[in-house]
RNA sequence: GGUGCUAUCGUCUAGUGGCCUAGGACAACGGCCUCUCACGCCGUAAACCCCGGUUCGAGUCCGGGUAGCACUACCA
């Protein structure tokens, strides 16, 4: 009988999503359009004492920004959270009466009992016996169900006495656990300790009780997660066994961790900070701490770049293709090719991925999204000196924009470095660069540029801007006529053409970079080329 | 310490016993293009953890080392 897959991502509001949560759910949600299944969306919140305002509805938004689509639990609409299906709630707060029955069925059947050891207890316990584990060695030494005489219990109970629920592990038996990445994984028992299920203190199930009870009730055919869970494994497995539910057990994939791009270990939140790139989808702003985390969103990331080099860090297709659209990658996508080992985080790759999204937007697209930054620079410029430099009116039209952006986007990575690439053409220089001028602006230059400015005055306001389109060998030529102007005179004088252009530059641009002349000049105008002409012969007599 | 997982260029990886003189991509380096800086294009350098075994033949299978990582909570 074919099972309707049905996957999970079950991330926990204890902070911002992580970027190695970020590829689970992507992985998850692959595998389910590629096998037309369900997506579904689980908080874990079952630690009430790590919860962090906003961590819900920044995972929620995350997923949403990078189109990681959810079909069944909790989702974001248009800014407002909202729940869908028939097997909620998907808040495991909000399941206690289920947990209930279901750690009652456990108590009932002898595969758990209650512990009264306070944490102070244990605590003294491991002090006192090294590598002390509580399990089928130690309980009968320890305060629980086991040890205590059942009316003794129920009058703790009474008492209000706070005690936890612990699952009865079986010494000595081979658990075998299945998995789609890495095949067969046997843990012996005994190296499994009691863990706790239940505790009354909050109320609430601990992670390994309410993740099979949600997994099972909520018909869940794979579970797909981090290797930090697999050592853990073995445990659910004995679980889905203590219930009775072995037979619809779901299938397990335990996918390779994302690791430190220096050093080893696992990527963490520090290493943002300390390596200067994101590790978090979105900006979070910590409203326990008090910290912000940048966002890989506001650092000028598009959606479809971080998924395509999240989906690669672990999992590569069966050629040489590199650049997966989302319907790609749920075609290809398959969990034999996830590889075993962990993936060093490998941000340069991130930032080529960034690229090659970038180039195949629209320049108009990338204008609309440059134009924030771009107010923003001006207008701290602005009010730094007093709007001297603004010489692009007030306003830059968007067909102004998107042609500067057509100039130089095939320089940057990123929609912000926009503004290090094109400044010059919102703000006159007010300095030249040093070493710009050491190369390029020689003797003979003050007295070129004085020549070339009485020649570009000649040219009418119409013929500055007219050029001409030459198709030549698929090639695509474009002379303007400004070329045919300046270019005679040069030769006529036998000047060199790297020398007068490179010293126009400067002038136009105060150092040696940028597009190809003309464009500049063309997108400066007549009026504003002149003037930094003559501003620039003056300041660099 | 215990248990488990993993091991190909600096990094992500291809490789499922002969197609491997180990392929691709990022990064690095060099060249070309060019009025500049970039982009782009072309090229160079760069790896099978070690030791045994199986086999006519091993990066690929097996065993043992070694190393890295994960887990070892009333966290998930």
């Amino acid at each position: 009988m074919e099972r309707r897959v049905r996957v999970r991502f079950a991330p926990s509001p204890t902070g911002a999503l992580h970027i190695g949560g970020v590829r689970t759910a992507l992985y998850n949600y692959l595998f389910a359009r590629q096998h037309g299944g369900d997506m579904l969306l689980r908080i874990e919140d079952t630690d009430s004492t790590r919860f962090v305002p906003g961590a819900e509805e920044y995972i929620l938004e995350a997923l949403d920004w990078l189109g990681i689509g959810i079909d069944e639990g909790l989702r974001m609409n248009n800014g407002m959270i909202e729940t869908v299906g028939s097997h909620g709630p998907y808040r495991q707060s909000e399941r206690r009466e289920i947990y209930h029955t279901y750690v009652k069925q456990l108590l009932d059947s002898g595969h758990a009992y209650i512990a009264f050891d306070t944490p102070a207890e244990l605590d003294a316990k491991r002090a006192e016996i090294p590598n002390f584990q509580y399990d089928a060695r130690t309980r009968m030494q320890m305060r629980n169900s086991l040890t205590m005489p059942a009316d003794e219990v129920q009058a703790l109970i009474a008492k209000g006495e706070k005690y936890v629920v612990r699952f009865k592990v079986e010494p000595d038996e081979d658990v075998h656990v299945h998995d789609l990445i890495r095949g067969e994984v046997v843990i012996n028992s005994n190296i499994l300790d009691d863990k706790v299920l239940y505790k009354s203190a909050d109320d609430l199930p601990t992670y390994h009780l309410a993740n099979i009870v949600d997994d099972h009730l909520m018909e869940i055919s794979h579970v797909i997660r981090g290797e930090e869970w697999l050592p853990s494994a073995p445990l659910h497995v004995l679980l889905y066994r203590a219930f009775g539910w072995e037979d619809s057990m779901p299938e397990f994939a335990h996918l390779p961790l994302l690791l430190k791009p220096d050093g080893n270990g696992k990527l963490s939140k520090r290493d943002g900070d300390r390596l200067g790139f994101p590790v978090f989808p979105l900006e979070f702003h910590n409203q326990k701490d008090g910290t912000v985390s940048s966002g890989y969103r506001e650092s000028g990331y598009l959606p479809e770049a971080v998924i395509n080099f999240l989906a690669l860090l672990g999992w590569h297709g069966t050629g040489d293709q590199e650049m997966y659209t989302m319907d790609q990658l749920i075609k290809e996508f398959s969990l034999d090719r996830v590889s075993k080992s962990g993936a060093k985080f490998d941000y340069e790759k991130g930032k080529w991925f960034n690229h090659q999204y970038l180039q195949l937007r629209s320049n108009e697209e990338l204008a609309e999204m440059f134009m924030p930054v771009l107010k923003e620079k001006l207008s701290t410029i602005q009010t730094k000196t007093q709007s001297q430099t603004i010489s692009n009116k007030d306003a830059v039209s968007n067909h102004q924009l998107a042609k500067i952006v057509g100039l130089v986007k095939d320089r940057v990575n990123f929609v912000p470095e926009l503004w290090e690439q094109a400044n010059f053409f919102f703000v006159a220089p007010t300095e030249y660069d040093e070493k710009s001028l050491k190369k390029r602006w020689k003797e003979d230059s003050p007295r070129h540029m004085q020549e070339l400015l009485a020649l570009l005055e000649t040219v009418s306001e119409e013929d500055w801007h007219k050029n001409e389109q030459m198709v030549n060998d698929q090639m695509v030529n474009t002379i303007w006529h400004l070329d045919k102007v300046v270019m005679p005179w040069i030769a006529e004088h036998e000047y060199g053409v790297g020398i007068v252009m490179n010293a126009f530059r400067i002038c136009l641009v105060g150092a040696a970079r940028g597009p190809h002349i003309w464009n500049i000049t063309d997108i400066l105008g007549k009026e504003e080329t002149l003037r930094r002409l003559r501003t620039a012969i003056s300041a660099l007599q």
